[in-house]
DNA sequence: GATGAATGAGCTTTCATTCAT
DNA sequence: GATGAATGAAAGCTCATTCAT
């Protein structure tokens, strides 16, 4: 377990003053993902980095704000990792692959992150909602024009429907957010591999004239 | 509060008493799904309802209570109807894609309960969440049993990893909680022809000789 | 003192129960008046009662709406009162002795309605703030129409400022709240048989010529 | 809050180190003055100077002795202008119109501050607050004298209660303080004019033989 | 069956204050 | 002189729950 021991702080200051800020949405990522947004309280935050409940608030405006920094902490490194790969070489096939391995690498090292956005943003104030929910479609965008250029070239099949499948991309890719590191021997590698052969390939075997 | 007059709704009453406790649980579903089981107050629940919060005590020992019914609602009948499917005539794809089918139809005909089965089930306490639990591994494993035959027949391809796969069926089917109603112009059929189509033959077209 | 002693409820429910609540609003103008609307909790009104402080929000949807409540209780009835006279019968002398002599037992009567009206109706949110100072402003057109009237009719002297002397009308009637109660021997009778005197005569000895 | 960059004003600083602390007085005067004592926050003081909040700890024990110091600031003053003008030649009815005039003179030109000293020293702890009041009944004593003699010298009517005329002559020279600077076309020197008039003659015009 | 009244516990947030630097 | 960081205490408010009626 990575995370449960050693994080107390040595005294007050022992870190860089911009990183103390970092913690606390590292520990609030971690909080908001185990117990839900409204499940947590702000006490557990502080329980968690050994700090006092109150002084929490010198570093953010409100519990919200801190939900929102958050949620928008990667998902901005999301999107360019998913940029560089449809900007790159190679067809619909290889690009898709490149970017499931990269969303599933991400959600495995960055888990917590990850669940508060998918399953908490919802809770954020319009605004900032909005915000998060722009740049999520942008992720979509990106993802979905890679499918119907590959649809058109005839990377993909003819028969897809575009939409559809992007979000059928997505929705396997976020699924492993409700038991990564809860299947015994399953491993984000495992899951990379499987998800992209059975994107490509489907689970019946190979149809040679369809 | 001390609100003088009445506010009776002319409708809801009139039915039998057990029917109140449903149209309970019905609120229920609605309020936590939209809101978060933590999110949501039983105030919400009853201003649905049009009854006074406390009188939801006189149904349910507890919001938990109410949550854990809400649960318990639905997973017999998907878990049923996925038996009934199981248990029937035709291969693994067949079974498989009249699983898949029946489980978006389900989950387009009582969205509120299955988004809280999925999302606010793990704020159950330990007892009635592990009964929950234990009814989707139930569903998993008739999901499962179908792939493993599959595999073993021949029917599926044999280099798939029989767990991940039920975990992506799994994953995509449930997918939808999130979008559907918000996706203009997409009905659950269509999802379930894509997601069946998808699931089958992958999205890059036929591989003949693999 | 008429307030200090025996006003713990027998047990729940002694009064009716509309009275519950004015109970409430005339604790709290008690606690406001003593200690500011800002320097006073919810905890203090709710000691006042022997009441819980959660259940205040039984009554009052907030600490600012028990403030709304407590500075609209006697506006209402002041400028009643003052109306009564305006429209009756006398000259202006008579009516505007009648008038500050209602308002001086006004205040004596309700001290701390009175104190919470003038000193802390400013810390009301805008739009509650606006409606006390409407009110407020139609008891000073009330006074100042007198005032006016008897300018004109020459019950007055016809070099006075009918705006200025209006407010000092007012800034003299009000000015007890200071020190009512904290002055030995000091009647709101005496009060008020002096403050008409010097209003009608002034302090020196009258002037013949002037 | 870890906010980089600098805020240092470039005007106020660069004065001698004794005047920061009277800047300081000043800035809390207002604050205190608009917000009342306990509406206002050390945050708001410190704003106001574009200073760190820590930082006014540097001049001052705590918020309370800033409210002390704001409070005696002008009281000596007002009262030795009082003195002079009562101890000076002339007449009670000249004195008292210099005493008047001066007051209202006085509140004209530091608004903020009596309004501290009217409204909100009744929140010093009991010592302080003690000494101001005090003063203020020094202050008090002085008008009451000029009056009392007043009244035995025939200058002022035989039939007055010395107590409440000082009482009714604060009342209405205090009174500006809670509109001064609202009322338009209202100047210091209309007020100072016709509180005169309306105190030495009162509002009924001259009574030959009383 | 249903509700009005009440409450204990807990929540987020504010704030005056301290202190090492 | 001034400040960044931290904190104890308390505030207003919410909420699930209880209970007499």
């Amino acid at each position: 377990m990575p995370q449960g021991a050693a994080m107390r702080a040595a005294g007050p200051r022992a870190n860089g003053p911009r990183r103390r800020a970092e913690e606390i949405v590292e520990a609030a990522a971690a909080v908001f993902a185990e117990k839900g947004y409204h499940g947590a309280s702000t006490q557990d935050v502080a329980d968690r980095l050994g700090m006092r409940q109150a002084s929490l608030y010198y570093y953010f405006r409100s519990k919200e704000a801190a939900l929102e920094q958050v949620c928008l902490r990667d998902v901005g490194m999301m999107i360019e990792r998913a940029l560089e790969v449809a900007n790159g070489d190679g067809g619909a096939v290889e690009k898709l692959s490149g970017i499931v391995r990269n969303h599933l690498l991400s959600l495995g090292e960055r888990l917590a992150f990850v669940r508060c956005i998918l399953r908490e943003r919802r809770f954020l104030p319009k605004e900032s909602r909005g915000r998060i929910n722009r740049a999520m479609r942008r992720y979509e965008r990106i993802v979905q024009a890679v499918i119907e250029s590959g649809i058109a070239s005839g990377a993909l099949r003819r028969d897809l429907d575009a939409r559809v499948t992007t979000l059928a991309v997505f929705g396997l890719c976020n699924a492993p957010v409700d038991w990564l590191g809860k299947e015994p021997g399953v491993t984000v590698e495992d899951i990379a591999r499987s998800f992209v052969q059975l994107l490509l390939g489907g689970i019946a075997p190979g149809r040679a004239g369809r």
